[in-house]
DNA sequence: CTCTAGCGTCTGGCATGCTAGTGCGATAAT
DNA sequence: ATTATCGCACTAGCATGCCAGACGCTAGAG
């Protein structure tokens, strides 16, 4: 008996979460591990080890591990052993570019047309971050940081850029735990993305994608500072 | 005993081509069916009759199934199915807007520097495309379409992008091959083409860009338009 | 005739044992 | 002491068997 393919829309979408699969969850905890630098880059991954601690047999391990050397968080040499991806500075450099290249596009969208209601949520996050700034609440900024933009790519509905936009953010989330980007710049920061929230509330498409290239190059250049006072840890 | 990380650079870098794993192979097999059309939008993948025609295990075709699943060109259903993705005309126009954005930045950094060798390279390409065009190719045309845009992003060694640009012209690819393109666009598409270079060649940033963002703009429109022409192949 | 409940069969997820290949280290030869 | 060689221990890749869950069909109740 042939099966069907899902039946006109329906099933589970939506009305019943699909539980995570151990396959998941081992994912998950190692993605974590190496964002968080728990693995540094370079370290050499033990399958086993982890089998026993999660309770789990190596299968799902090794399909986490495939997962993550799709993405590139590590490489598996075939016969040798799975290790945690170094890093690379010509590759934060790329990324950095494929950023500017895609915020500044999904910004100008944005002071085309951004619901209403999302910019209401943008202010919100401005004003917390101002809050955060003032106190020097550096880990706090951060979070709001990364909320800021997330919320005008979900705000536009683009699903795809945002899933590209998170596996930049992993790769560059690494590269700043390891090396602690300067608290002085959360003001800078913030009236950046002033900027960027004045030009898209105006409608003016134009003005926000070109706030947005700005702020990000000067991102960019923060990544390059620590870089270059830190060769040890890159490649390349 | 613990192993150790890859030793300096080492190993069979470039050296020795590692071999393509049984899991790669069915993986290829299994995508070059869905983007040449074989396996329809939607159509079920039968696991067990490839485990047979292709003469392997299960493991190798789940390996090869799941990294499919990850780049989004098949759904998998756990308990009932795996499945050829559907293709939503939103998606379609998201596409297109991340391929614009990068492609528009890319064109500007090669407006900046991009190796003389390339150029001569690409205006090569351009002479082909001029032949294709005037005998009416289209097949011809299309690769070397395809080529001419590669040839930029790895002019400047952009890995990272390039992977991300395949992505999406897989996807797109399959859109273009269910629907075919209209032949009429190829000289208009072959002078795009040569406005793009004729920017890069006189190392005119600002316009490169804007003239592959006009291009991916007309490419775009051309989807649009078939997408409209045949809402039943399309969700969303 | 309609609707519901249960069963059967298919699927993907997982556990486990085996194979082939690799780098490291010890040992031997110079 | 230095170098070449061989073996060993470890790895990822693969085969196979089992399990639980989901869908479709059917039989029975209303």
């Amino acid at each position: 008996m042939n099966r069907k393919p899902p039946t006109s829309q329906k099933r589970l979408a939506g009305s019943r979460e699909r539980q995570a699969s151990k396959a998941d969850q081992v994912y998950r905890e190692i993605k974590h591990s190496i964002l968080s630098g728990a693995l540094s880059p370079g370290a050499a991954i033990d399958k086993i080890a982890l089998c026993e601690r999660l309770g789990v047999s190596r299968f799902p391990v090794t399909a986490a591990i495939n997962r993550l050397a799709f993405e590139r968080l590590v490489v598996i040499e075939p016969q040798h052993g799975s290790f945690v991806a170094r890093i690379a500075s010509r590759d934060v450099r790329e990324w950095m570019l494929i950023r500017r290249a895609l915020e500044s596009e999904i910004a100008r969208e944005a002071g085309r047309a951004l619901p209403a209601e999302i910019m209401g949520e943008i202010e919100r996050n401005l004003r917390y971050q101002q809050a955060a700034a003032a106190a020097g609440d550096v880990a706090g900024f951060y979070a709001l940081d990364v909320d800021f933009h997330k919320l005008i790519v979900d705000g536009l509905g683009l699903k795809q850029a945002r899933e590209i936009l998170d596996g930049l953010r992993s790769h560059l989330e690494r590269v700043r735990r390891i090396l602690l980007s300067p608290p002085g710049r959360l003001p800078s920061a913030y009236s950046e993305h002033s900027r960027i929230a004045a030009a898209i509330g105006r409608g003016d498409a134009a003005g926000a994608a070109e706030a947005m290239r700005a702020h990000l190059d000067e991102t960019t250049a923060i990544f390059e500072r620590i870089a270059a006072d830190h060769p040890e840890t890159f490649i390349g």
